[in-house]
DNA sequence: CCGGATCCGAATCGATACTG
DNA sequence: CAGTATCGATTCGGATCCGG
């Protein structure tokens, strides 16, 4: 026993004897969305098997980072700790440096996104000093199942998940009608936006990228806002 | 097969399905420091099995994050590409993630410390800001077996590894005496520092702490430049 | 439906031994 | 020095089952 241990006294072994197990940093990454009840954790992670998300909750629990907390009306969710929060800026950093592609597209066939990982995702490449810069702007971001509402306002970022689900997250629901309403086609095309191999006039050629309704050239100022900023991977956490 | 994947198309998954087996980070974290070879790399992660080491690098390699490099004059080392190296935020984030404690102060019994490990902690720790706005400063730290030149210069840092194996990095062996030697009688000490938990004074009356030779006021400065930032885990990468 | 617990085969990890 | 081979101990994945 024990023999499980990185016999190592360093920050990372800590750290990584703490969230490094598998699926563990997915699962702190959609609570970092907000709180969320066990079902909501399977829907957004399909392929976690069901005793390994009651597992690595449990462990997560005992290690400080997550939460149990019962609900008035029936039910419990999840919710990060403080010391869970911290981990942000951890998540945020290996969403931007997963992003970066070494060499190969890979296919990526079959996979899906949820919600929370392009909430994530999004903020992962959301640059404030770019949004301060703008206009603020009001987008409709659609991604195959998902459709989120995007407020970019002075340098704050504010994000609403219209469907799945249509639980509004961080806020009440949006009212009236966004700028612009732009749908991608994969996940690749918001890589190629963020890393600046696709312009946002070949993505609309290439038809990667649509226009649904509004004002269509907004979506160079959504290409500008949400970008990974070349060698320069990690920012101060900044929103918020 | 290809069952192993999480099934998700989000930088996350895609980033955990390249570092986050077992062991990876660390390996990454002792090439952070510099090339180093198969037997450095088994000498700094004394637990890992040589057969799990041999597979990591061979997996870091497909997923262009390492490089084999033979040497000149016999031999070869393991370096990291330059995606490789965009990992250092991602490294740095959850170095000091790690040293936070929750609550609970571990046992670690056991546990050593390698040069490679304490090198990278004292990169997590380094305030450059703090750094400029106080003189420079030549530090010795001793930590149970490893020992380090630590060299604060405006706001760079640089660290030679003096002890174990002698092996001077990023340039060549310094000369001459450091202003101060100080010794710490475990991580936990450097710890307690960083976080603020245990002041200097404290560190060197409870004998946490010693002054092995010279200034040792110099202790101050010290623990004022390599601190966990409070609500900041994150900071641009800046140095080197 | 929600929040898991249980069982089992498959893949991975850890420890040791061995080799070019 | 730089790994490969082997084998038992864990962990993971997939499915099913169960109490509210």
């Amino acid at each position: 026993m024990a023999a499980r241990g990185y016999g190592q006294d360093s920050g990372l072994a800590t750290a990584v004897e703490r969230v490094g197990e598998r699926w563990a940093l997915l699962v702190v990454r959609d609570l970092l969305v907000g709180p969320r009840r066990y079902t909501d954790l399977r829907r957004g992670l399909p392929r976690i098997p069901t005793n390994i998300l009651a597992a690595r909750l449990k462990e997560l629990q005992e290690a400080g980072v997550v939460r149990r907390v019962p609900l008035m009306n029936c039910g419990l969710v999840y919710e990060l700790t403080p010391y869970g929060r911290a981990l942000e800026p951890v998540v945020l950093a290996l969403e931007r440096w997963g992003l970066e592609a070494p060499g190969a597209p890979q296919p990526e066939g079959g996979d899906a996104v949820s919600a929370d990982a392009l909430t994530m995702t999004l903020r992962s490449l959301f640059r404030p000093e770019v949004a301060a810069s703008v206009p603020d702007a009001d987008y409709e971001l659609h991604l195959d199942p998902v459709v989120l509402r995007v407020r970019v306002e002075g340098d704050a970022l504010r994000i609403a998940q219209l469907a799945p689900s249509a639980v509004p997250v961080g806020g009440r629901m949006p009212e009236g009608e966004p700028d612009v309403a732009l749908a991608l086609a994969s996940v690749a095309a918001l890589r190629g936006l963020a890393s600046g191999a696709l312009t946002p006039a070949d993505a609309l050629d290439e038809g990667v990228a649509r226009i649904l309704r509004g004002e269509g050239t907004l979506i160079e100022r959504f290409a500008a806002t949400f970008r990974l900023a070349p060698g320069q991977a990690s920012r101060p956490s900044g929103e918020r």
